[in-house]
DNA sequence: TTGTACGCGTTATCAG
DNA sequence: CTGATAACGCGTACAA
């Protein structure tokens, strides 16, 4: 059932059939009527492989992400798909894992799949010396390209992200308020905004005054459970700290466990912040106390500057906010 | 940069080009190398859509799912991806809600986008008269469909699904040789894979020569952690049940919560069983007893039957498999 | 307002 | 082993 048998039917050429599906223009009434009988009778649709080898359009994005177990971009990538829904696009979704090779391999794959725009989801995908972006800046010569939770400067890219480094200085300085004078940060891996929240540690110790130490800055290349309980174990037989920022809630449980079982006090002798505001957030007891970073508002308004620049409009492709604290049981 | 550009400047045909880029049959090694030599200096690669007009199709599935919100769900999709894209097929994304008429909108969204074949991620697509999932079978006429986690019969139509009753069965009996006596099954929606739990439980109590009265089945159509708690704490008032089954791991751990602010014993008191064996089993002090119904390995099987049957072989469209229960510290 | 004819970039067929 | 040409189904100038 294709266009042709459609205009046979209704015993006019293929460009109103055409006319009609399309823009409708130009079209009298009762010819209309009588084409669309027709279509919703025999349930016709274009084929779309033929439409989009014309409009070179197939109204799809594709979204690219590191790491299908993280929480937050698990849901990260549901709120883009629906937004981008919402507008008429479709999309194309591909875990791609941590190695540049296998992300560059994955963009090229979208690219040749003909993407109407690119999503990078997650910080990951930004590289620290800026040169090492121009994979990024490359693909965005084809289509628009979005990032969520980083930013790269350049023509057609459009960056949402909430500004870490502020919420972790911002985090900090609440625990010293609360009376830790020890707060260390602790993160698996590392990428732009692990750097960007590194850094706002450090800002918030010289704020106050007090000299800041590399160790403050825990790295844990561990993403089980137990194994996290027992690293957090080990360090703290090294120093006494009576704060920790974890790089996610996760880690923050962890952190409740390891204080739980040892029967560490929490918050009176160990205060815990766990990071984005994820559902694990709720699931201890007592509650995590953690930084809100509002994806699903970075989610909205990184599609809405991709549709509005696939619109052919211009407009702001930038767009940052500040993380909300929120304070529950573990502070 | 099309494949005339390549079969000019290699100062062949496009029909050598063609044949170089697919099969490779019957072209000379001196012609072949010219040939990849150009594609490769140009970086030319084909046009998806003018191969999927005449292939008629463009190596990719349509993965529909409820709920974003479900960790379950969120679990599998990622899964189905893997295994997809492990095959050479890119996955299309939409979230579809839980009333029928999305269901049906977006499955028939997916078929005119052409994908080669449609996957049904959750239990919720079946309904519980069987009539009405004539829509699947509608579907199933068009490409192979496969649903995870549920069982609809009909041509065309590949089946992965945990054996729910009989895992409720033997959960049950667990908890009854513990010593619990009044078991009951929260939900908080119903599903084919609800009703079958609730049949489990039924069965459990007959094989134990025990009443089944209709309130061990617990209906709370809540989502929210504290207003389950909330809804936990009613529903005990009336009567004194000694241990829960949740439909999930989230309930499971909410019922935890209100155990815990109740200073009710858990599992002296109160045994609490989950399902999934999701993250949260692992987040909780204890740790939740659960249910691990194996996604990954459904997800794994049904791929394959999908991608057999894709390649033109036959081969079995049903897969099930046994829940395992996982006992930890809330048993 | 409507219809004709061409182009989009492939793959497949068939002739050489 | 290679090339010319016909589909594939649609959108759209341009003509009527």
């Amino acid at each position: 059932m294709n266009i042709y048998d459609i205009s046979r039917k209704a015993g006019v050429s293929i460009a109103t059939v055409s006319r009609v599906l399309n823009n409708g223009e130009h079209v009298s009434e009762k010819t209309r009527k009588k084409v669309m009988s027709v279509i919703e009778k025999e349930g016709y649709f274009p084929n779309v492989f033929a439409r989009g080898l014309n409009m070179n359009t197939m109204q799809t994005i594709g979204i690219l992400y590191s790491d299908a177990s993280d929480l937050y971009l698990a849901n990260a990538v549901y709120h883009l798909e629906y937004y981008f829904r919402k507008y008429g696009y479709n999309s194309l979704l591909c875990c791609c894992g941590y190695e540049i090779d296998q992300r560059k391999k994955y963009i090229n794959l979208m690219l040749s799949k003909k993407v109407d725009a690119i999503i990078l989801a997650g910080s990951h995908f930004v590289e620290e010396y800026d040169g090492d972006n121009d994979y990024i800046r490359m693909a965005a010569q084809h289509v628009p390209l979005g990032i969520l939770s980083g930013y790269v400067s350049g023509e057609n890219i459009a960056c949402a992200y909430c500004n870490n480094t502020r919420a972790i200085f911002d985090t900090a300085n609440y625990l010293f308020d609360l009376g830790s004078e020890q707060i260390i940060f602790i993160y698996n891996m590392m990428s732009d905004s692990i750097r960007c929240k590194i850094s706002g540690l450090k800002d918030a110790y010289r704020s106050r005054g007090v000299e800041y130490r590399e160790k403050y800055a825990v790295y844990c290349p561990i993403t089980e459970i137990n194994a996290i309980e027992q690293y957090i174990r080990a360090i703290r037989n090294q120093f006494q700290f009576d704060a920790v920022i974890c790089m996610d809630d996760l880690f923050a449980v962890a952190v409740l466990k390891y204080a739980q079982s040892e029967h560490i006090s929490v918050p009176d002798q160990l205060r815990i912040m766990g990071y984005n505001n994820s559902i694990l957030a709720q699931c201890t007891t007592p509650m995590l106390s953690t930084v809100d970073n509002r994806t699903i508002e970075l989610c909205e308004k990184l599609v809405e500057m991709l549709v509005k620049r696939l619109n052919g409009e211009d407009g702001p492709m930038e767009y940052s906010l500040q993380g909300r604290l929120i304070c529950q049981g573990t502070t």
